[in-house]
DNA sequence: CTGAAAGCGCTTACAG
DNA sequence: CTGAAAGCGCTTACAG
């Protein structure tokens, strides 16, 4: 019940080779190549047969795919629905397909989603790896597999990347808490070795050790993503239990900020006067809190396209080495209005 | 630079057919099809020479792709991001994969995808279609394609759908409202023809007709998909401008709650206090609000799944002739604690 | 200006 | 138990 008719069934039905239905049909019949009233009516038949291409057959046969691989940990988080949606009108407008695999993320999974992809010929892949996902990426790169990490990437590895600077992102935040003159800040962060947490959490560190108020019992770092609502629960209710009152936090991620965010209205604390909030990500959410809230907004758009741009750039390319491109896309701190 | 490997290299190597090497490594070398000790060489050498089987291959030859084309407004929105990851996930459970397409509300748009998917030769579509995208769904219908509709519906069309009650989903978010004690109940939804959107708006004015509370002036269906902020705000302006006052809103989708919300608070209205509120889907937003707000919830999750199923069973049926299935699922209805 | 033919990597009757 | 061969629907040298 597929697209019955075939190149062949027009070629036969006009008394021609399929290599010139083939040619009038793809646009490579100029310069003469086919006479004009016959590639007419081709176009014509076509139409009329109501033709469709077979891309597979066509893939199969140009060993491309005109498909890109988006692995990603969870569509349903808008972070990445977002990505994904630029990322697809991206490719879109390029002629590109995307086949979008959630990783939850779980680094067995990812293997089994890049063989999945594999499978289906993609030309490359845009990234999103989990935390130990780099020997898979490595086992890409061995085989020259075009490839984008967005968000997050390896330092140790030689790869396209598309990134903010979590590092300056951070320690600006945070040194915005620092001259509201919150004294006592607190980190909220996953457990993760992923290096874009390490920026984070440095640049956090560094912007705390420079106004002198760094110490050691405010971060919280042991945040799982697996049973994150837990974690951030216990984390608030710890924080809200010392002695030493804490007056500000940073959120280093938007599924962070909204769990911990819910705790503390939970818990009555008065946001923004008892403990001043900044989060890492924007959300729908800030706009209907009673004090709004502070934040660094990624340019999620511009990170999608770009990413986009270089794999396409790296597939098409004829020579099979390359420059990796290490693209760090700078973010913007949105300062509510009475701090 | 792809899977260089293939089945005829193994056969090569080990100098038995491709034919052999099909068998076994498809799994369909049982029943002494093939020979213990070269069935397993075969399996052997694939491995150690990192064979990768080609899809793209396979599915021309077997005339299916095992690919399923999901077509939804915006997998930005969390409705189809939530509703993208289970389709996917179950999908996957079965052996497919999805790929996914946007359409933002528009109906060349959501034409246009069909007949990128149809040349990737998906094997059968799930799709949220347009206001106008029965003229695409019945061509696919004309050609037997599998294909379940989802969220929306064409009544006059026979197709597989799979939906919620939204008239009874309306009706009593309404009722509920008109037991909470409000007298002025305004309703905000789409200005669209597509019938779900109907079921809804239906269901208002029964209950409101119902409690001797209709008023034509109630309904607020101008909003355009297109420029829903501005419609929104204007809205709000105009019913807040009201000198009869409205005690009651029905915010009739997500999207429409979020920043008719917005809008209340902006204009200093004390939810659930001046109005009271209750809108179609849940939003995180709710959760951060001084008052919490009564929702609707549908089961997203159900319906990605049935969707994924219904869709399959068609697609493996041997016979061309199926029974439609109208999956109708039923919403639950969330109150806030004091209202 | 056009056609015959090979081949992309598989699967599957068919023959032995 | 195994192999030779056709064919899925394309594209692309090659020959005329």
């Amino acid at each position: 019940m597929k697209s019955r008719v075939s190149i062949k069934d027009i070629a036969e039905a006009l008394g021609v080779s399929t290599a010139t239905v083939s040619l009038v049909l793809s646009g490579k019949a100029e310069e003469g190549r086919v006479g004009k009233d016959i590639a007419e009516k081709i176009r014509e038949t076509a139409k009329s047969m109501n033709y469709q291409p077979n891309g597979l057959a066509r893939s199969l046969r140009i060993g491309r795919s005109q498909t890109i691989g988006l692995i990603v940990a969870d569509i349903s988080n808008p972070f990445f629905g977002i990505l994904a949606l630029h990322i697809q009108e991206e490719a879109e407008r390029h002629g590109y397909t995307v086949i979008i695999a959630n990783t939850s993320e779980n680094d067995q999974k990812m293997g089994k989603m890049i063989d999945i992809l594999k499978s289906r010929q993609v030309d490359g892949y845009i990234i999103v790896p989990t935390e130990h996902g780099d020997v898979y990426i490595t086992q890409l790169l061995e085989t020259k597999t075009p490839l984008v990490l967005v968000d997050r990437y390896f330092p140790q590895l030689q790869t396209n990347n598309v990134i903010v600077d979590n590092y300056k992102a951070s320690f600006d935040a945070t040194e915005l808490l620092v001259n509201y003159g919150c004294k006592r800040i607190a980190l909220f962060i996953y457990k993760s070795a992923l290096f874009h947490m390490q920026e984070r959490k440095n640049g956090y560190c560094d912007a705390m050790k420079k106004a002198g108020l760094y110490s050691q019992e405010l971060i919280y770092n042991t945040i799982d993503y697996a049973h994150i609502n837990e974690d951030i629960v216990n984390g608030i209710r710890k924080l809200l239990s010392e002695t030493n009152a804490v007056d500000g936090i940073f959120f280093a991620t938007n599924s962070i900020s909204i769990l911990g965010i819910k705790e503390l209205l939970n818990q009555k604390v008065e946001l923004q006067k008892q403990i001043k909030i900044i989060c890492f990500d924007k959300s729908d959410v800030f706009d209907f809190m009673k004090n709004s809230i502070s934040y660094v907004i990624q340019p999620i758009a511009g990170m999608g396209r770009t990413a986009v741009n270089i794999l396409i750039e790296q597939i098409t390319k004829e020579e099979s080495d390359f420059d990796f491109v290490m693209c760090k896309l700078s973010t913007k701190l949105v300062e509510i209005e009475n701090p």
